[in-house]
DNA sequence: ATAGGGTTAG
């Protein structure tokens, strides 16, 4: 190309000067390029010669401005075109085409629609009419305009224009993507002459439209007839398992491709990264990450644009967070220059420290990406990503901003997602008004935003309003299924409703046809639990259709607790260990069973066991947000500037409250602690610690909302009741089971945590 | 001129 343009300079240097013949070639040339510079000179050089009365060149000029992507420029020139009376069918579709290359899929339905009209039914078979067609029903597909669609599948028929192959495949692509298999297949089965794109394109409608299953038929209906499978089809076939997480499956027709002979390309290697990331397999993950690097696939050529996207970076991101291995998604992170990390490069890293890694982490680069980037905006996926760190950190204020900036955006059908995110938000941030207020704006709602409120209400220990919820969703339509009944009988534990959800497991596979899994017996083992009833517990896990997993036999470990059943703990920490999970909780509550029972050999025992096998209980630690974000408070922590004043309010309180019938509860004195010198340090517990810096630091008749990595412990339960007795603020405390709402001498969760 | 790819919620 650029030997092409040297050739043409060298002639006009000679004294010839190009011609109409001369200049299609010549920009033919820039448009391989992308070399714009050099394309707008010879547009100077058409007008100059007085060309750009042909048309010819004209169209020459159209098709070069829109593979440099200069969309302007392109319409211009079509414009004058038009002004000219010079315009061909060759004109307007590739107008039609630049329209589809810029994103305006609307304008070239919109233009080829007037195309029609003005040729009056002058089509047949020649080639400009097929490439019309070709050109427009990429846009009705992207638009899912189906009866456009239809319309333009009669008019391929009426012309006698269906005969040609890239029409048929183009039919197939479109039916498919409006959803229309059915129709597809019909095209597909009349189709006399097929190549892999037929096929391919069936493959992919089957896949992408939930029909898995008939797409791996024909996949291996191409095998048995030979078909020559090429990378799309391969790349598609990997990316199917891949989006259904079936990660080893997706890995399995990779060593098949590489066995085929066809090589792997940029998206076989995103489609292979993101089944690696669905089941956190690291070790594949490297070895994909090793081969893209081998084989040059971190970048692929797309044949427009500068080849700057880095979805192969992102993707490595991706797979990196999931698997936890942060220094590596952070190094790849990083390497990409501020400039070309686009929308995903910076939701992918936010997204895997919401949820896998650092929540602050992911917080503060949200910040960054508003501050340092003008460029890049936060989409709904961003936002919500930034919405599920703040709901781990309980990060309120935070969570209010982004609300805010949420209402400032318009997001479309984004908007869904993220209000179902901002429920969640609220919810575990302790604000369930602001929970439902975001559910009443709803205009539309799905089965998640219902559930996601219910959840709220249910961790908030306000069951009977999670079940007034539960049967409204019902009454608009919507149908239960295993996740609502796990939100239902987890609302129903939390309040202490043992007959009503009880009611509800039995009903749900007799009413509703859905089969109970492991997670619900865990559920209504601890509903049967917390309420004392635990032989009813045990019958429960007897009579389980499956195996008993670890999370059952830690919901009755902790009915034990609760309920100082000694005997039961140590048959129910027997199976758990027998499960061979790694549980470091399972002997912590087990020895402080033992601590209540007043069995201190025991406990000694266990924590000699502990030590020997080097198991370390989780420090518990709790936080509390102030003015420059959140201050976290450890067992006897005494880093925190205000520590005295701290301390000295603390001693003040207890002291109040002893008076007024407190009494410490030393056998919870293990709880919270991970060394055996501070288990004295009842007093000094991080939840107590976060209590009084919130009250030294708060207005009074305000309301203190604490956040405990573990479950509160019992002793300060007590304490923080009788707390909330001689205290003007109301106090919500979230621990890693439930909300807790102290007020004037009482809790929300009525003795059921 | 047609087919394949990465990020989000209960």
């Amino acid at each position: 190309m650029n030997r092409a343009l040297f050739l043409c300079r060298h002639m006009q240097q000679l004294g010839t000067r190009p011609d109409h013949y001369t200049f299609p070639f010549l920009l033919k040339a820039c448009g391989e390029l992308s070399s714009f510079r050099r394309g707008v000179a010879i547009h100077a050089v058409v007008c100059r010669d007085g060309f750009d009365y042909n048309v010819f060149a004209c169209n020459a000029l159209l098709a070069m401005y829109a593979r440099c992507g200069a969309f302007e420029e392109a319409s211009r020139v079509f414009h004058e075109i038009m002004n000219k009376g010079i315009d061909d069918i060759i004109s307007w579709n590739s107008m039609v085409a630049a329209h589809v290359k810029s994103g305006s899929p609307q304008l070239a339905l919109d233009l080829f629609v007037k195309m029609t009209k003005s040729q009056n039914d002058n089509f047949g078979p020649n080639r400009s009419d097929i490439i019309s067609l070709v050109n427009v029903l990429p846009a009705c597909a992207s638009l899912r305009a189906a009866s456009e669609a239809r319309q333009i599948h009669c008019h391929s028929l009426k012309n006698n224009l269906f005969s040609d192959l890239f029409v048929g495949n183009a039919i197939i692509d479109v039916y498919a993507k409006c959803g229309m298999m059915d129709d597809a297949l019909k095209v597909f089965k009349t189709m006399n002459i097929k190549d892999v794109v037929t096929w391919n394109a069936m493959v992919t409608g089957y896949s992408q439209n939930g029909y898995f299953e008939n797409a791996l038929e024909l996949f291996k209906e191409m095998q048995k007839e030979c078909i020559a499978l090429n990378v799309v089809t391969w790349s598609a076939v990997i990316a199917g398992y891949a989006q259904r997480g079936l990660g080893h499956e997706a890995l399995g027709v990779f060593r098949q491709m590489q066995h085929s002979g066809s090589d792997p390309n940029a998206v076989t290697m995103i489609s292979l990264l993101s089944a690696c990331a669905a089941v956190g397999a690291l070790s594949y993950g490297k070895e994909t990450h090793a081969h893209a690097l081998r084989k040059c696939l971190m970048r692929w050529d797309d044949d427009d644009g500068e080849g700057k996207d880095h979805m192969v970076q992102n993707s490595l991101i991706d797979m990196y967070s999931k698997c936890k291995t942060f220094n590596a998604a952070r190094f790849i992170f990083d390497s990409i220059p501020l400039v070309e990390r686009n929308v995903v490069t910076w939701t992918v890293m936010i997204g895997g420290y919401a949820q896998h890694g650092d929540a602050n982490v992911a917080l503060k680069l949200f910040s960054e990406m508003i501050l340092k980037t003008s460029s890049v905006a936060p989409n709904p996926f961003t936002i919500s990503c930034a919405l599920i760190a703040c709901a781990r950190l309980s990060a309120l204020r935070f969570g209010r901003q982004i609300h805010e900036y949420v209402i400032r955006s318009w997001y479309g059908d984004g908007m869904l997602f993220v209000s179902n995110c901002l429920i969640d938000m609220y919810s575990k941030c302790g604000d369930l008004g602001a929970a439902q207020g975001v559910f009443d704006m709803m205009p539309q709602k799905n089965s998640v935003s219902w559930t996601s409120l219910m959840t709220g209400y249910g961790m908030h220990g306000r069951g009977s309003e999670a079940l007034r919820i539960f049967e409204e969703m019902q009454n608009v339509g919507l149908v239960p299924d295993g996740i609502t009944f796990l939100v239902v009988l987890y609302a129903c534990s939390h309040s202490g409703m043992v007959n009503e959800g009880l009611r509800y497991f039995h009903s749900m596979s007799r009413d509703y046809g859905v089969d109970a899994g492991a997670e619900h017996y865990a559920c209504v083992v601890d509903l049967l639990g917390r309420a004392g009833r635990l032989d009813e517990a045990q019958n429960m896990i007897e009579g389980m259709p499956m195996k008993p997993t670890s999370v059952v036999w830690v919901a009755l470990l902790s009915a034990c607790r609760v309920h100082a059943n000694v005997e039961l703990a140590e048959y129910a920490t027997e199976q758990l260990l027998a499960s061979e999970s790694e549980n470091d909780g399972s002997y912590t509550l087990l020895s402080n069973i033992y601590a209540i029972a007043g069995r201190w050999r025991d406990v000694a025992r266990i924590r000699l066991l502990m030590k020997k096998s080097g198991i370390k209980k989780r420090p518990g630690y709790s936080w509390i947000e102030d003015k420059n974000g959140h201050a976290v408070f450890f067992v006897g922590d005494r880093s925190h500037p205000q520590s005295r004043q701290i301390y000295t309010l603390l001693a003040n309180l207890i002291g109040r409250i002893k008076a007024i019938g407190y009494v410490p509860q030393t056998n919870f004195a293990l709880h919270d602690v991970d060394d055996e010198e501070k288990s004295s340090l009842l007093s000094e517990h991080s939840e107590k610690l976060a209590l009084a810096y919130g009250i030294l630091t708060s207005f009074p008749g305000s309301t203190i909302r604490i956040t405990k990595n573990l479950r509160i412990c019992g002793d300060c339960h007590n304490a923080i009741t009788f707390i909330s007795m001689i205290v003007d603020h109301d106090i919500i405390l979230r621990d890693s089971s439930r909300f807790h709402h102290f007020s004037k001498g009482s809790c929300s969760c009525g003795g059921y945590w």
